[in-house]
DNA sequence: CTAGTTTTGTATCGATCGGTAAGGAACTGG
DNA sequence: CCAGTTCCTTACCGATCGATACAAAACTAG
């Protein structure tokens, strides 16, 4: 019975190119007219597609930490505390410093909101990133090679802070070789050789 | 031959205004209609006294570094490497865990800029950014108690991109005594007890 | 009081923001 | 062919953006 007559664009790849501009320019600082641009369409055909602009949002958010951020997931499931922190450090660096992506995190980018319309946006980034840090405890909770004395919960929030801080430095312009140099001394010292 | 009328407003209140909305709302994500209500006077008083809304960042911008964000020159002046890294890293949770201001970094809020109409700022915010940086490496070039084989620039950014990431926790909500365990845990590893 | 100067309030500028109404175009089923 | 459905195009909505024109108000110098 139905039918009609069939969209002219691909969702998958509209989506992204909404990742990349949101990626580069944050929720607040990319328009609609800019998103329609990059995606290919027109506006109506975005609102009957994906929602509104934070719908999109969402949806891209969810494509981002399914592919760009699946190194996060997969650093869990590394043997030994050591190397989950190794492995999220140097996925942090290479996601943030990527030669064919904008520099930076779009989730820690969305952290700094703007405007107070933003707000659902910013908590929800916000949510996903906490749950991310507890999955990083819960992982350090059942290691058997941390430094004697580590709190679980305060070694996850201090390699979230790393992370966090790489990202900054990526969107400043910090090159990819310049962070290694800096996750290179930061494993160095969270894992120091036993003496 | 001059007088005028006198303005009806503290130039120096209104700045503490303006810099307390920039701070918690960012760069783009400040209107001037919100700048002028926070400020008190109305839009053409900001535009003869403060030029635009460039203009008013940058000077915002200065106060910031003047005052609250002074700790960061400071910390040089601390007579050893591990102190100016602990007060650098203390300060920072300090400013970005204010009771009566803002959380986070007014500076590392604006690196994620947002729109391209607002680059101008982003690459004044990142000029400033590395100049401080600067400042710690060469403070670290002349310490005599930093680890053997201790590059003193990638030291330099790694203290950089931790305080980074404690402003980018700050903002997502963080509380103070949280963050300083993580503070006290990066410090520990840092510049751990000669073995 | 008058002339000159600066700030104030009001009202508005063109541009852009996110979001839609309406109708023709392209498809599937009969 | 025709009805039914979905998508695309154009044009537009009210609201807000940063920035200003204009004139009344408040001051100083003479």
């Amino acid at each position: 019975m139905p039918g009609g007559r069939p969209r002219a664009f691909d969702a998958e790849a509209a989506l992204d190119r909404a990742l990349e501009v949101f990626w580069r320019q944050g929720y607040e600082g990319t328009s609609l007219s800019e998103l329609t641009a990059a995606m290919g369409i027109n506006r109506p055909s975005l609102y009957a597609a994906f929602g509104n602009k934070e719908q999109l949002f969402r949806t891209v958010l969810d494509r981002y930490f399914a592919s760009p951020g699946a190194f996060a997931v997969e650093a869990l499931e590394a043997p030994t505390a050591r190397e989950v922190v190794e492995r999220t450090i140097l996925g942090a660096v290479e996601l943030t410093t990527g030669p064919h992506t904008p520099h930076g995190c779009l989730s820690v980018n969305s952290v700094h909101a703007c405007g107070p319309d933003s707000d659902p946006v910013r908590q929800e980034v916000i949510a996903r990133r906490m749950a991310g840090e507890a999955a990083l405890r819960r992982r350090f909770e059942q290691a058997a090679d941390l430094p004697a004395g580590c709190d679980p919960r305060v070694l996850a929030q201090l390699v979230h802070t790393v992370t966090d801080g790489i990202a900054v430095q990526a969107a400043s312009g910090r090159t990819r070789e310049q962070l290694h140099q800096v996750a290179a001394m930061a494993l160095r010292t969270l894992f120091r050789p036993p003496s």
